[in-house]
RNA sequence: CGCGGGGUAGAGCAGUUUGGUAGCUCGUCGGGCUCAUAACCCGGAGGUCAGGGGUUCAAAUCCCUUCCCCGCAA
């Protein structure tokens, strides 16, 4: 069975290496291609690519998959499935259709709960105690096709989104690979998704974080760990964009106004006001220098009671 | 060559503009006080001031250079 892999990000690359381990026939890879990135705006390749190298799997690059050059390149490669993982490009229905059998996604939520781009995230941001892995066969929807297999996990209670992101990424490799074998055996069923309970959310989002004090502590300790580490949840004192990397929440001693510093002392913490509540931070990062504890950086920073993250 | 911030004791920082014996807070070690403590008092240890070169009677501080860390932007 001739196989395409579309996939870039670190979440695609245990169902790329499972393929090949298992012996599949993985005739081509499809990533984003290189984007100058960081410091220096040095070039990176994106881990998929490290590892379709790594593995002697032939590399394939286009800024728009839905080119004809990029059609023509799939067509001849005369593929039996197609599987994708984070992609990260919305493919067309003449990609759809080249696959003999179709093309599998890996999709980290319990579909059709949490549709799009950032499922992972969102699903921590939300207060969920619980997600998972469906496989699906992928239609010219966004996350719409029928499903396959599905897998749930608990969400640790204070796990963080990248935790959780590589869990997931296992775990959509081994979902993968049941499927499939469910595949191969002529077993698979194919299950329509209910729209009626359906839900959608956007590509994470700079703005995303921003904190905002006015809500619960709940929330806010859930958006900062679910973005960590990709975003750094953060809010401005006194004109400084402080990042809170890590916070609890936590029994206010006093009451205040939203995002008002309570407590700001080296042996008790720094806790701050929320709509509802209040958090004790953690870590914490300044301007231009690394994370460390909240305790240590009340040794040295300006931070007092009564002053307002905002 | 994308833009900018930073590297000083185990930790967090000041000192650099205007060169002149290395400072603060916390921790740590010892002693004291206390029913007791994250409290208080006294004392001590702990630094090649990121590395290299230069200027100078004298460099954490001025000049050149290398390395490392961080943020923004992509």
């Amino acid at each position: 069975m001739r196989i395409g892999f579309f996939g870039t990000p670190h979440f695609a690359v245990p169902s790329l290496k499972m393929l090949v381990s298992e012996g599949y026939n993985v005739v081509g890879v499809f990533c984003q291609p290189d984007r100058k990135s960081g410091r220096g705006h040095k070039v990176s390749f994106s881990p998929v690519k490290e590892t379709a190298i790594a593995l002697g799997l032939p590399v394939f690059q286009f800024e728009k998959i839905k080119s004809a050059e990029a059609v023509k390149q799939i067509e001849d490669l005369e593929l039996d499935l197609m599987i994708t993982a984070a992609y990260g490009q919305i493919l067309s229905q003449a990609i759809l259709d080249a696959p003999k059998k179709g093309c599998i996604n890996v999709h980290a939520s319990l579909l059709p709960k949490y549709r799009g781009a950032a499922p992972i995230q969102w699903a921590i941001i939300n207060g969920e105690t619980s997600t998972g892995v469906t496989t699906m066969f992928t239609d010219i929807g966004l996350d719409t096709g029928d499903m396959l297999q599905k897998r749930a996990v608990p969400i640790g209670r204070e796990e963080t989104g990248g935790e959780l992101y590589e869990r997931l990424a296992v775990l959509g490799a081994d979902v993968l690979k049941d499927t499939l074998e469910a595949l191969e055996d002529g077993t698979l069923v194919r299950t329509p998704q209910k729209e009626e309970e359906a839900t959608y959310f956007p590509m994470l989002n700079k703005d995303m974080a921003k904190l905002d004090f006015s809500q619960s502590a709940k929330q806010l300790v859930d958006r900062v760990r679910a973005l960590h580490p990709i975003m750094r949840c953060y809010a401005s004192l006194n004109g400084m964009d402080i990042k809170l990397i890590q916070m609890k929440q936590t029994e206010a001693e006093s009451a205040g106004k939203p995002g008002e510093v309570l407590v700001a002392d080296p042996k008790k913490g720094l806790t701050i006001q929320t709509g509802k509540g209040a958090v004790e931070v953690i870590m914490i990062q300044y301007p231009g220098g690394k994370a460390m504890e909240a305790k240590a950086s009340l040794l040295g920073k300006p931070i007092a009671v009564g002053d307002v993250f905002e």
